[in-house]
DNA sequence: GATTACCCTTACGTAAACGTAAAGGGTAAT
DNA sequence: ATTACCCTTTACGTTTACGTAAGGGTAATC
């Protein structure tokens, strides 16, 4: 009953290609099901997929992925480490922060540049505009 | 008059080794002065340096870098391209917007880590206590 | 005058994240 | 039964962004 999804279908749908997703497994970010020797993927694997690949969007590695989902895990227990945890947390928000500012700051710009760009263009429009009243 | 750094000024004020300076000058990101045989950097050269690290923050390549750097350069006179700078300028934008949304979304998700983070730290102290209290 | 602290170039090494064959098996339509 | 398209594994190649010596020059300091 529950939907299936083949590496294919994954990697049309994400955009991947099946290589980078059999390589995403052999880092131990993936483990989906078997039915002979092809892998069959759950819609939690799906998810899964979707995280790594928004995490890459966000500079994350593979391996701060995989941490992440540790975060996640049911088999998080370990109470020594949920300090650990918490410093991983803050430092990861940290970088959110940075970067959200960082993004800010570059639309600002591109907006500038895209301003000064159709500027430029309007310009060389009326120029062409004045060559062809003059006659040159 | 005009101030100017060292490589290893500059190393230290952005928290990047000697070496990744002189690879990005390598890369045609930066072309400081010389003094002899030593390289000496303006405020500009400065100010692109900053640049550099937060596309770098932001995910860009090296090469996407230099290339943002000649949108805003003088040197991009040519009309023909200025289209095509508007379409570099907008892919930018959308990809900025992407990971704007990316990073809400998992600012949210961090808070809820950090939430249930607590909680089973506020419980382990509890059970700590109960365990004194019992004398186990 | 020897140590310390910079600066340089050249050049090989490396980690991450796949790309790209090579070689083969499964099944479904023509 | 052959074409086509899916799947697999193994394994070497590639790009990006530096790291890391190796070897040598300059300038201040103890």
């Amino acid at each position: 009953m529950g939907k299936t999804y083949s590496i294919t279908d994954l990697a049309r749908e994400f955009d991947v290609t099946s290589r980078a997703i059999r390589f995403y497994e052999e880092q131990g970010l993936l483990s989906p099901a078997r039915k002979g020797q092809a892998r069959v993927y759950s819609p939690g694997d799906r998810i899964r997929l979707k995280l790594i690949l928004r995490g890459k969007r966000l500079g994350f590695t593979l391996d701060e992925s995989r941490e992440l989902f540790e975060l996640y895990d049911p088999a998080s227990g370990n109470q020594k480490q949920l300090l650990t945890m918490l410093e991983t947390i803050q430092a990861h928000k940290n970088n959110l922060s940075q970067q959200m500012h960082d993004i800010q700051i570059m639309q600002l710009e591109l907006d500038e540049a895209e301003q000064r760009c159709r500027q430029a263009l309007s310009e060389s429009q009326k120029d062409k505009h004045h060559r062809i009243q003059s006659g040159v």
